[in-house]
DNA sequence: GACCCGTGGGG
DNA sequence: TCCCCAAGGGT
């Protein structure tokens, strides 16, 4: 990966998006795909934005997949990425990391990559005691002064390695640390107390419902799906109807159609600013609610559902067996 | 600067 | 089980 072969600044940037926040593990499946299915940004350029946000379903924080096409578009009708930290800083779903990365890695500019991993790196090599985040600019300008003006991009996939595999966040592997002799934070006796942070606030628990119904349609079983909203929680994702939770209230318990509802069960889920009880509840009916479509329930994994909708479905179709299997 | 936005894995 | 958090960006 780092040095030798021509770096695509397509496939770059593709995987840095999918890497904000979120592991290498979890991103490699969805980058197959994603390059397998759309192998140049012209290609992704023209894919329609529903296909898209369904293939990026499970991967988290969505708004990254809005900002994905929109800068697949603007790249492709300008004829290729921005070669310079700044023109990419422009693209949407592009800040000041990413651009950097790219710029670097892609581009073989000399550009000053921080990330979290280059932040304890940094936090612990020169023992810095001001607690993120004000401590931002003070790691940077020290980034900046080891970043060498040659290989920069080699220089932060290292940093990024070292910080991933060896300067852990808890029990770092200082016997295995080649900047050991270095690290001002080591000869404080308790490298893992940096960086500092500031205490966080307590993540709020909330409640909401989820509308299970279905129908036997022409071709089999349906189930009712709505598109959310683009800019709130999943948003432009599909999903089951809900009662309006959200991470900062709970749901009002109003079914979107009236009628007899069976309460099936709940699943929990962890968002990074609330914790949420979903209870799924089935429409016992023959009416049909309107803004949404049937969706056939043999194909539901193609439906592209958030993980918490897809917890909901996976509840309501185990119920449904035993309810056939009791009858 | 504060707050919003997901998810899965590790300890 | 629970808590922490990861190759951040937008507002």
């Amino acid at each position: 990966m780092p040095g030798e072969e021509p770096t695509d600044p397509y496939r770059v940037w593709l995987s840095e998006i999918m890497l904000q926040q979120t592991t290498v593990a979890a991103v490699k499946p969805y980058f197959e795909a994603f390059t397998v299915r759309w192998p140049s940004v012209d290609a992704l350029a023209a894919a329609s934005e529903e296909d898209v946000m369904a293939a990026w379903a499970g991967l988290g924080y969505y708004s990254r997949a809005r900002n994905l096409i929109a800068c697949a578009r603007l790249v492709a009708e300008r004829c290729g990425f921005p070669d310079t930290e700044e023109g990419l800083r422009d693209l949407p779903g592009i800040g000041a990391y990413t651009a950097a990365a790219i710029a670097a890695i892609a581009f073989g500019r000399r550009a000053v990559v921080v990330d979290a991993n280059v932040e304890r790196v940094v936090s612990r090599l020169f023992a810095i005691t001001e607690p993120l985040p004000a401590s931002r600019p003070t790691i940077r300008e020290r980034a900046d002064q080891i970043t060498p003006e040659h290989r920069s991009g080699d220089f932060a996939q290292a940093m990024m390695d070292l910080g991933s595999s060896i300067c852990t966040t808890r029990a770092p592997k200082c016997l295995l640390c080649p900047l050991s002799g270095d690290c001002a934070a080591r000869k404080t006796g308790d490298p893992a107390r940096f960086p500092l942070k500031l205490a966080k606030k307590p993540v709020p628990e909330r409640t909401g419902r989820a509308y299970w119904i279905e129908r036997e349609g022409p071709a089999g079983r349906d189930v009712w799906l709505v598109q959310r909203p683009a800019k709130a929680m999943l948003g432009g994702m599909r999903a089951l109807p809900d009662d309006g939770w959200s991470a900062q209230s709970d749901g009002s318990c109003m079914p979107p159609i009236a009628g007899n509802w069976t309460e099936l069960g709940a699943v929990r889920h962890g968002f990074t600013h609330a914790k949420l009880t979903l209870t799924v509840v089935r429409y016992e009916g023959d009416r049909a609610p309107d803004g949404g479509e049937w969706w056939p329930v043999e194909r539901l994994d193609e439906a592209g559902l958030p993980t918490l909708f897809a917890k909901a479905a996976t509840l309501a179709l185990a119920a449904d067996a035993s309810q056939d299997f009791a009858a």
